[in-house]
DNA sequence: AAATCTGTTCGCAAAATTACGAACAATATT
DNA sequence: AATATTGTTCGTAATTTTGCGAACAGATTT
């Protein structure tokens, strides 16, 4: 009966889901995980997207709080965000911890 | 240089981000997740929208593999998916355990 | 057979997403 | 100062997403 209220971790699960919901921003995510750190070129031309939509790709990573960004000039240098990385992290863990498949008859 | 094409994980792995963006969403697989199993109406009395509108959203989450269906006229119980949960889980462990943040610069 | 219950589908509207080229801004180089 | 480099922003177009009421389909009950 009672609506129950979408809650604050729900929606930052959404938000990160989000933001992750698009292959080339995995592929970005992937990228940044192995290389540390990355100028915009870098990861541009590692992807068949245009410069624009590339940029605006980072754009919303960037939102979303997976990634920052430092300003080099005349670069851009991007990395992971650790904060809310291990965020994320904590949440889908927990996300999917929710269901133990094997262990119960939630998906029979 | 070489253009980095976009692999079937990460196509997966956005398939089922891209599912898990919207807080709705994500409070049906909590439901679902400690629930069992729910028919339409208990999942739809629960959430703050209008009857078409859950329907859309467990067609999209059923659609990305997530949960399954089954019509026991006149009602439909819905579910998780055992073996897509399961790699939805695989994909997101490995996807978050590719950054130890703690462990090396990858974002100082 | 008519009425009821359950949930999906249809049709629509508003908003958001995706993608691109071109223009732009800021710095560095010549 | 003129040019080149780097990346963002603008403007536009096509598509997708979100949300709802109304109509509908299938099964059950009266």
């Amino acid at each position: 009966m009672a609506k129950t209220a979408i809650d604050e971790k729900q929606q930052r699960l959404a938000r990160y889901a989000k933001a992750l919901g698009h292959p080339i921003r995995v592929a970005i995510m992937n990228f940044l995980a192995e290389q540390d750190t990355c100028f915009f070129g870098e990861i541009h031309e590692r992807l068949p997207i245009a410069k624009a939509t590339a940029s605006q790709h980072l754009k919303e990573l960037k939102e979303a709080g997976l990634i920052q960004g430092e300003i080099m000039p005349p670069k851009v240098k991007y990395c992971i965000n650790r904060n809310n990385w291990q965020e994320a992290k904590n949440l889908f863990s927990d996300f999917f911890g929710k269901c133990q498949c094997s262990k119960n008859g939630c998906c029979e």
